[in-house]
DNA sequence: ATGTATATGATACATCTGTATCATGGCAGT
DNA sequence: ACTGCCATGATACAGATGTATCATATACAT
């Protein structure tokens, strides 16, 4: 039945069967043959449209990237019009909190790409997106926002804050995924942070 | 050449050959042949002293948490006479940032095993210690001193600074080994949001 | 002195992995 | 209607991995 076939399409539908086996199963067991039969195609075709495994987890991590991104933008758009800088920063972090099955699920799997990463350093380097620098800097300029309308403690230092915040999300989401803590727990201790940074006393 | 020999003395020497590939490597490289090498023995007594791989990863996680836990120790110890909450807080907290090779290389193991147990959490029911609950209680306890002596910002809740921070440390370890940011200017954001919460205004 | 438990070596096995090769059915352009 | 390229299938290959088996030399208890 070969007829001329969507290859991004196809493409898509391989990548997101290895997202899916990293999320439940875990990186480790993405092979090249469990994907093959998560998406439901033969090995032969996982390798014709990614030749190689690399080509398929940078792929696939490219469109996790793009999923948080658009779940960040729902979140960010979902909470209250108009926006500020506050409402917008909160979003923005506690989105990446896993208290649903979705921000689980990313949260779990970027986690699974980190420790990869660790140890084969060089390739980040072909992975085009560098989300974390740029977050950092788009929060700190909302804090800064927010101190210059008196809505922010004018005493801490945006960048600092700003990755600090960042940091400490990303600590509370591995000690969610680890079982030391639950997601709402970690969402409040997020949020008191927040309300400690946007309430000038 | 088999004299009665000391098994303790064995097991330790093969568990950290583990650790040593485990951070010069990654965890994914430490294979029982790996390791054997590593160690400078056969294949075989990597599985006479310990019978199964889990075993052995096991093992490793132990003295990898009492080498955190000296460390700890000793960055306590160092850092003042007689020790102040604050400067027992901000030993502990700071040891665990990587910026000497020691912590790189703990952080850095602890990394891989914390990915190796997303996909497995029926191993860490095995596993004895369970440290990062326990120190969010003791950093909160110190912080609550501090604060009865005038030391800390009273408005702030100790369980909640306390676990704020430590996963913050978690978090900035992460974007440390990630190479976004280098282990100086992740202590120094550490520090700063120290200085906050160990100066009353 | 002898036998038995201990410590170690050599090697085999089954499985899984990523990748490569060979083959073939069908559509498109001419 | 033929030809060549696109999409796909079946299968092979070489290497790694965890574990198991068989053998054996030594040291100690008796």
């Amino acid at each position: 039945m070969p007829a001329r076939v969507d290859h991004e399409e196809r493409r898509r539908q391989i990548a997101e069967a290895l997202l899916r086996i990293a999320d439940a199963q875990g990186l480790q067991s993405a092979s090249m043959r469990a994907v093959a039969t998560e998406a439901g195609v033969s090995l032969r075709l996982v390798q014709y449209y990614f030749t190689t495994k690399e080509e398929l987890l940078l792929d696939a991590l490219a469109r996790l990237g793009g999923q948080l991104e658009s779940r960040m933008k729902r979140w960010i758009r979902a909470a209250g019009s108009p926006p500020t800088p506050r409402s917008i920063v909160t979003a923005l972090l506690s989105c990446m909190v896993p208290t649903d099955q979705e921000s689980r699920r990313i949260v779990r799997t970027y986690s699974a790409y980190y420790a990869l990463v660790l140890d084969a350093p060089e390739v980040l380097e072909k992975h085009g997106t560098t989300p974390p620098i740029l977050l950092e800097a788009f929060v700190a300029e909302r804090i800064r926002t927010a101190q210059q309308a008196g809505e922010a403690d004018a005493a801490r230092d945006p960048e600092i804050a700003a990755a600090g915040l960042l940091a400490m999300v990303n600590g509370l989401g591995s000690s969610v995924l680890g079982g030391q803590r639950d997601g709402d727990s970690a969402l409040a201790i997020l949020t008191h942070h927040l309300d400690e940074l946007f309430n000038p006393r």
